[in-house]
DNA sequence: CTATTTTATTTAAACGTTTAAATAGCTAAT
DNA sequence: ATTAGCTATTTAAACGTTTAAATAAAATAG
């Protein structure tokens, strides 16, 4: 382990000041330079293999290069994908990235937002959980730029986000069943007060009740920490009403508890259309045909960094994206 | 927006020192500061809402308090869940995480790996690429202790390191088929050169030609980015082969691409026993029982974690780990 | 031959902390 | 009355940069 080189180490043993060994590694003040003195302390630089201190740098720009990520929950597929394509869009910018997961707990959240303030980041990129959407206050406060990603939260005054068109998308859904020729539908969804997932099933429930009528249209809740238990009640309830043949699962994680409840238990996909929220890999293995609504997660996870690096003073701007439902396991 | 306060505004409006109010607030040489002019300055803090400049006092101790996390692809589930509980443990302990993802290429890795020593993360948490093994050198020489994750690299001197214990993991799983009455087994692996991965293929071979006989044992490699295509290949020749009870997948990718295609291709669990690597949510979609090797992620994350802030000179550990095989989709 | 300009380099302050050492104003001991 | 010992506070240097301003030396102009 050798010792790290400064600008300091460099000016003695080249015997000049700090100063100019700062300007010529940074190539200011170059026409008034010396050409061979600039040489040699280039030369002595490379040698002592000399990189700057970034943490001296912040502190005299005020800028860090660092980007905070907070997801709502990077277990989840879709976040951590998203997580990825952030990280790798604000490297391309020369921009890193300190992450958290809020796992959908506010105070968690809360906390890793004042952490990240606290470290200075340059940005905010942030997926806010239910419960959370007080710390909006913080976040302006401290005068750093945001993006919402995936969430929205128009009623805080639609702030810059980046997210789904989710009424949009829903509705997608219900035409999809109708081209599939279902008469009856149900769609599953997470009691949850947050906007994107009301906007889903509003979508979902209205357009339905335009193609399908009302009695022939029902929404079910669930309850996020008894998943297991409420989807198994909900599906036998469905099964039991023989007239629904299309079911929508308004996010992956009710998938992941639906579509195994659903194994031999009903035809599929004669008897039943099964469409889901948010493409992920696992439905390969679901052995029956089924659609899904594919969120453009690459283009959201540029899209976001771009809107965090664009300083138009437009900080109020919704960002929809549109999903396109594709079918799978044909 | 309000402008941060710094420990020379309280002074100011205090009429004191700097130092003195650097004093009182980390609350040192207290017991010979005055106690009305430590609340005076408390309370002016508290209203000036101060926050300490993390950046300066990094400058000053040398310490980031940051870990940096570098992990070869978060899109998969295991690093994703990894990630997590890391930034868990390291937020536990005070410290915040630097992320990157490699998405396994050796040069990405190692651009990741430069700018983390540059941001003088004070510890690294590294799952190394196939070809990053060159790295060594630049982390020893940044001074910057490191953990290994996952994958071991023991012609490097068995460095600081925490993960299964392949080859025994993979010594069960033969275990597990012959339990199951498998008469002959294959095996599907990653074409790569990393330790933990021929370990794995190792174990089971080893086992398997113990319990089964050399000549009922197979092993099938394929080409990481021609996935789809020689999984396709070697599904099609075990099925043929009609012999073949016995299957082991040995990552969780390759699993995802031979369980779709073995759909209704043949009888599981009655002709053909699966076993698979890394439990992964996605295979409770699959209609079929089958095993799986599972990692002990949580674990896994806190003794990296552990290990890192382990200050013992013993900088030459390997912490292996062990799996278990359980059933799923009874 | 002084005055001005140009070229090359240095000085010094600043960013916001921490902390050893210095100081000043007391009180108590000799 | 001097010294020593407290108590409470300040000074100043340091961490590694950046950069405006100052300076010194050399070159050019008048």
């Amino acid at each position: 382990m050798r010792k790290k080189a400064s600008l300091k180490d460099i000016a003695n043993k080249a015997n000049v000041s700090i100063a100019l060994v700062s300007y010529v590694l940074n190539g200011k003040n170059t026409k008034k330079i010396n050409v061979e003195t600039a040489n040699r302390i280039k030369e002595i630089a490379d040698e002592l293999q000399y990189r700057p201190n970034q943490i001296a740098k912040s502190l005299k720009s005020n800028k860090t290069y660092t980007i905070g990520l907070i997801v709502a929950d990077i277990s989840n597929f879709f976040y951590s994908y998203i997580a990825g394509h952030i990280e790798e869009e604000a490297n391309n910018r020369g921009y890193n990235v300190l992450f958290g997961s809020a796992y959908e707990d506010p105070k968690r959240f809360k906390k890793l937002l004042q952490v990240m303030i606290d470290r200075q980041v340059d940005g905010l990129i942030l997926a806010i959980p239910e419960g959370a959407d007080d710390c909006f206050d913080d976040i302006i406060d401290s005068g750093i730029s945001y993006v919402l990603i995936d969430r929205e939260f128009p009623f805080c005054g639609s702030l810059k986000t980046v997210c789904l068109d989710n009424y949009n998308a829903s509705s997608l859904v219900a035409e999809k069943l109708k081209s599939l020729n279902c008469t009856s539908v149900a769609g599953i969804a997470l009691q949850s007060n947050l906007y994107h997932l009301k906007e889903r099933t509003r979508g979902f429930v209205e357009t339905s009740n335009l193609f399908f009528g009302e009695q022939n249209v029902q929404m079910y809740r669930v309850i996020e920490d008894q998943l297991a238990e409420s989807v198994s009640t909900i599906v036998k309830d469905i099964l039991a009403q023989k007239s629904i043949d299309g079911l929508c699962c308004f996010t992956n994680k009710i998938a992941m508890e639906v579509l195994p409840q659903l194994l031999n238990k009903v035809e599929i996909p004669q008897d039943m259309r099964i469409v889901c929220f948010d493409e992920v890999e696992a439905f390969r293995l679901f052995p029956h045909k089924l659609s899904v609504v594919k969120q453009p997660l690459y283009e959201m996870s540029k899209k976001a960094v771009e809107l965090l690096f664009d300083d138009s003073k437009n900080d109020k701007v919704v960002h929809y994206l549109n999903a396109t439902i594709t079918d799978m396991n044909t």
